[in-house]
RNA sequence: GCCGCGUUGGUCAAGGGGUUAAGACGCCUCCCUUUCACGGAGGAAUCACGGGUUCGAAUCCCGUACGUGGUACCA
């Protein structure tokens, strides 16, 4: 690439950067870094205003330590372009802003929030409903392009509040080309003059990237399609801090959306409809309710990075299910696609049960203990290793091994009687007792037992076919699980014996 | 309203002038399994619409429709 290392930054919001779509795009820089031998760089936005969210910044590093993509530079990390927090750059960003404003492409505007709610509802026409800051009404409005440097220093200095914003110009058509989509090109009439500094000091989005993307020395910039609109302002703000040449290339990552419905997939619909949208639970510290994640919904870190990469991007090949190094090796921008994505939940859990039976079974044992724990029940790691090479194959989701295994740790609750009494005889019970009394001296391996009971049967003139079933049921509880002479061999023979007889008397 | 971006089965998608238009998820049928899954074999289902260009269009162009994003001192 230009023998220019490739740097790329992911800038989450307190908000927005916690959900999928977000972790998506922290996900895109980090292959596409990593695939060019490049850079990932991690700003932290903190914007200290009430939408700001305290332990966003934290949670933040959490999942992406958890999907393995961890930043090569951030606050935690360090870097030579450090400060990563916003907070710790604001002076740059005046620097930046003076300079603007020096040469006659910012102003400043002391319009109050009222005056600007009076300029929106007076200009409001049915052709018009959202007037904008712009060529047309910023001759109208209180700021230093109709006032005069006087007056304007005088407000300045009485400690007026202001925000400076970027004069947009009238008849201009902006070009710049996307790594996706190609050619964009923008009116600049109808861009309105965006605020860069607002009047707590902070800068706004589109001067922080700008800066930060110059000064960090980004050379790939990659962001939701969200941003689109706003790029032309960006692209402005590059040429008139006179620094174009240096201005990263552009990619803006298709929508991920609704699985129904219309729109952006929001924390909403995953209430809604059952399934996770953040990585991790988040706990918002505000109304101090928690959204489950993805890692407490039980996905493996490599299935949840898997399926994030197949909504929006495909290899191209037949083959969906990669590891992070394998899709590093793979990825490249020109297969990322343009039209969103709607989110699929059932495809996601498909993704999960492919990489759990790639993962060894210490791994997932150590992985489902917790989900074991939650339930109250004890587990022996050995033993629950071998459980999970019995049942990982009909798992989608972690906690499937509690729901698929809880039978090798403690007897069913409420076995199915009902399916066995429907054709239950004494003739059975008689049978049952009497492979209970075989079990004794039996030696303890699948085919002995199978053959032990299949013998018994007849002999007692009974048809195998219709004692398996109540025999599962015995052990089970319900239709389900692996291989029933499986199971007793793992249960124990005095497990399997118990278990037969207490049942037994319950018919 | 205006501006931008997009549109291949229900969903994710390959394919970028000539294909029987891949594959995956989901759904259905059958096989396997004396259970449930897994696995295997099949099946239903698609190029948004209308005009061009071309011998030939899912593919290129133009419209329309629809979707989606933006239109904040949010990101």
């Amino acid at each position: 690439m230009n023998n220019k290392t490739v740097r790329v930054r992911f800038a989450p919001s307190p908000t927005g950067g916690l959900h999928l779509g977000g972790v998506r795009t922290a996900l895109f820089n980090y292959l596409f870094a990593r695939h060019n031998n490049g850079v990932f760089v991690l700003r932290v936005e903190d914007t200290d205003q009430s939408r700001f969210v305290s332990g966003a910044e934290e949670y933040i590093f959490e999942c992406l330590d958890w999907c393995g993509i961890t930043p090569d530079e951030s606050v935690r990390t360090g870097g030579p372009h450090a400060p990563y927090r916003q907070s710790e750059r604001k002076t740059i960003y005046h620097d930046y802003a003076e300079r603007l404003l020096a040469e006659g492409y910012a102003y400043y505007a002391f319009d109050t929030p009222e005056e600007l709610e009076r300029m929106r509802t007076e200009f409001k026409t049915e052709q018009n409903p959202v007037p904008q800051y712009d060529h047309k009404t910023r001759g109208l409005m209180r700021n230093s392009l109709t006032l005069s440097p006087e007056q304007t220093n005088q407000l300045i200095q009485d400690g007026v509040p202001y925000v400076v914003r970027i004069k947009i110009p009238e008849y201009e058509t902006v070009r710049f080309t996307d790594m996706i989509r190609g050619e964009i090109s923008y009116d600049t009439g109808v861009v309105d003059d965006k605020v860069l500094l607002k009047a707590d000091g902070m800068p706004t989005y589109h001067l922080a990237v700008v800066v930060d993307d110059y000064l960090m020395q980004i050379t790939h910039a990659f962001r939701g399609e969200e941003w689109l609109p706003s790029a032309p302002v960006h692209l402005l703000l590059w040429k008139y801090l006179g620094i174009e040449q240096h201005m990263p290339q552009w990619a803006h990552l298709p929508l991920i959306l609704k699985p129904n419905g219309n729109g952006k997939l929001s924390k909403r619909d995953g209430e809604r409809l059952g399934f996770p949208v953040f990585a991790m639970d988040w706990k918002d510290p505000k109304s101090g309710e928690t959204t489950t994640g993805f890692r407490e919904s039980g996905f493996l870190p490599e299935a949840f990075v898997n399926l994030l990469a197949m909504l929006g991007w495909s290899s191209g090949m037949e083959q969906e299910i990669f590891t992070l190094e394998e899709l590093v090796q793979l990825f490249s921008m020109e297969r990322v696609h343009k039209g969103g994505a709607k989110f699929d939940y059932e495809k996601a859990k498909w993704f999960n049960h492919q990489h759990i039976q790639r993962a060894g079974n210490e791994r997932l044992a150590e992985l489902v203990q917790p989900f074991f724990q939650k339930e109250n029940i004890k587990t022996d790691k050995e033993y629950l290793i071998k459980v999970i090479a019995l049942i990982k194959e009909r798992c989608h989701l972690l906690p499937d091994f509690v729901e698929q295994g809880r039978f090798f740790f403690q007897a069913p609750a409420q076995p199915d009687l009902e399916a066995i009494r429907a054709k239950w005889t004494p003739e059975k019970t008689d049978f049952f007792q009497a492979w209970i009394d075989c079990l004794v001296n039996l030696n303890w391996e699948h085919d002995a037992l199978e053959a032990s009971f299949s013998e018994l049967a007849v002999e007692s003139n009974i048809k195998k076919g219709e004692v398996m079933l109540p025999l599962r049921i015995m052990l089970v509880g319900g239709k389900f699980g692996p291989g029933v002479f499986d199971i007793a061999l793992m249960i124990g023979k005095e497990e399997t014996a118990s278990r037969i007889r207490n049942i037994l008397e319950l018919l």
